[in-house]
DNA sequence: TTACAATAGTTTACAAATGTAACTATTAAA
DNA sequence: TTTAATAGTTACATTTGTAAACTATTGTAA
């Protein structure tokens, strides 16, 4: 209809260019706040603040080397804070700071807005069906064999198990 | 079930991390080829073989000073050929190569090897209505103001028609 | 016909993202 | 109590994103 030829694509690559475009608009429509991106981290947080760094890369297919920078920059933006678990001192604990607070709100609003807006012109049973077929692939692709690139926690970085000699 | 907790995500995100892992399991598969990247482009290619730059940008949303980059990329590895248009030589056509053609018939099987795979655990009308779906989300979203990274032909970059005076 | 605009693509420069490896510190396990 | 695993950091190379300015070519309207 409003292409020409309708054009076969790969699952992977319409969600890819599924989510330039929405992060495209939910850039413009968050234009003025002072932070330009990593948006879906503050939006993670708001409903799991106070969570460790891991968590987000898990949760966000994010790998841990990219977090650390990512933290840095909210950190530099006094957008969240990074706290040594007593209980765990390997983990650091990323808790919003008051302003963060104030624009994981905005955050949060655009996000939500954004999808009522596209999917209103979608009815509930479609929409629940597209809801559980989007978390089964992901489900399904998890189970493959892949280049692992930010679940880190899979990977054997370090050299394989020394047997013992003695 | 398979998540303590199942975290409500707004759909680009989830979007952006189906895509993620489908591309992991992807360049896993297709490891064996000495391209280990823009496996979308040859995918495209192959029903689109002798289009311009601009044409793939537009299909695969990739910015076209990337896509300078990765044209240059894949002559490189001889995989495809940029010819002018004797027609209108401002056009660029990309033409596989007979080594692009061999190649991408891999990265197209791959791809409709991992579709097929993960749409295997779901029925045919819950596949048709994901599709339908996702193919409106796109549509929606490209009527919405947007930060058109790499839709060029939407912007005004030069300046603004100036008023003849006379 | 001739300016001017629009289109396709390139180049440059810099910022940010990604991928990899090696590293510290801390905790868990054999 | 050594060894491994986990959480996070640092460093570096490569790739990608972004913006602006640029060439070359074609379309168009006075």
């Amino acid at each position: 209809m409003h292409n020409k030829k309708e054009i076969k694509m790969p699952v992977g690559t319409k969600a890819l260019i599924l989510s330039k475009l929405y992060y495209g608009v939910l850039s413009k429509s968050l234009e003025r706040l002072d932070l330009e991106r990593y948006y879906s981290v503050l939006y993670f947080l708001n409903e799991n603040n106070g969570c460790n760094q891991q968590c987000i890369c898990n949760n966000l297919a994010i790998d841990k080397t990219a977090m650390v920078k990512v933290i840095d920059h909210l950190i530099k933006m006094d957008l969240v804070d990074r706290v040594i678990n007593p209980d765990d001192r390997r983990e650091h604990f990323i808790t919003l700071t008051k302003k963060g607070l104030k624009q994981t709100e905005e955050v949060v609003r655009s996000f939500m807005a954004i999808d009522a807006e596209i999917f209103s012109t979608i009815n509930k049973e479609d929409l629940e069906t597209f809801m559980s077929v989007l978390d089964k692939l992901s489900f399904n692709l998890k189970a493959l064999p892949s280049n692992d690139l930010f679940f880190n926690y899979k990977k054997t970085a370090r050299k394989p198990r020394k047997p013992i000699q003695k």
